[in-house]
DNA sequence: TGTACATCAGTGAACGCGCGTTCACTGATGTAC
DNA sequence: TGTACATCAGTGAACGCGCGTTCACTGATGTAC
């Protein structure tokens, strides 16, 4: 058996629910050391700060969107398809964990502050990829790849919100069927820039 | 010539921009009275606290979106011209005030709390009950109201927000009919529930 | 018009508090011989 | 197998700092007579 026990991903773990209910600047170390059960200190033998801590939260959740997105970009069905998995892959992030969900997608400008826009590990990067692959085999009208992913990306994401804020009865995923069409027949009618 | 300066009108403006920039809790008090350059003191001639700030603020401009939004309903002209008045307006709120648009759409979450979902001053309310009139006219498809208006409301403030972020080269007044298309097209494709 | 008083926006210094972080320490576990 | 030492996760108390807020005071402006 280890030396080490379960500590670091249960801290993990706490940060991420206190961080997604309450945010960052509204959680206290003290609040994250008492939901695990220890004290303040043994959290800096797992992280260098808070800071290193939030960081590190958002790096491994957002990099698993990222790689999603590429995977299925990198399969290169006929682009319904793509839609449809892509949304689907979305929202069974959502239903996986909303608190890794709702923790992304309030901190990522923050994060990402430095991160290129087209850079290969940004999931907006990897969208617009998609869709521009979609623009040149011609399977969706030619237009401004950033305004279409920003259109795409607004129609997932926004139920997703709806959700979190307790506007919508259901998981997005109950709705992943209408969401896809809604973003086919959005993004087939953008006509060029 | 009144005794009161213009002091309170520029406590706002200054903590506007603070707080679209680097968040509420990112800013401080002596951040606002450095940039208003009159001491923390005199911001508690105008502000009962800090929070009392951040919610005025919020309201003040919050509530014009709510009613802006319940003015275009009561016109109830024809959707497509609905649609292309709304989408009109968000973004005439966003090229006037940049500011004002992001704290909205960031602290929303926090000041809407204790507003019901359904609340006349609620802007989405508002916007949902647009989308319920036009389903009970006909002139889109029926379906899940509350789904139907995550899917506009997506459709208008992603571009946005990809604006904010620097995703976007032009102000997405510059998409606002692409994006109208866009709404008009994800709505009246969607089905009964 | 002149004088006495009231109002109140703004000053400047101070406050207590909760925050993130540090550190000497303990004690359980692993390793060398 | 037993003994001596090294490692390191976790403790508990303390730290300095920046925060939001307070308050006695000032001085300019408005009001009453």
């Amino acid at each position: 058996m280890s030396r080490a026990p379960d500590t670091r991903a249960r801290i993990e773990a706490a940060a991420l629910a206190l961080f997604a209910e309450k945010g960052v600047d509204g959680t206290s170390t003290r609040d994250i050391a008492k939901a695990v059960g220890v004290t303040e200190g043994a959290l800096y033998r797992h992280f260098a700060s808070k800071d290193d801590l939030a960081r590190a939260l958002f790096l491994s959740r957002y990099g698993e969107f990222a790689a999603g997105v590429e995977e299925i970009r990198a399969e290169a069905r006929p682009f319904p398809e793509t839609a449809a998995a892509l949304v689907r892959f979305f929202y069974a992030a959502f239903d996986a964990d909303p608190d890794a969900f709702a923790y992304v997608l309030v901190t990522q400008h923050d994060h990402l502050g430095g991160m290129a826009a087209d850079a290969p590990e940004n999931a907006v990067a990897a969208l617009a990829r998609t869709l521009a692959d979609a623009m040149a085999r011609g399977e969706i009208a030619q237009g401004d790849v950033e305004l279409v992913s920003a259109l795409a990306l607004g129609l997932v994401v926004q139920p997703a919100i709806f959700r979190l804020y307790g506007r919508l009865p259901q998981p997005p995923s109950a709705y992943a069927e209408e969401v896809t069409r809604a973003v086919l027949a959005a993004v087939r009618l953008t006509t060029p820039a």
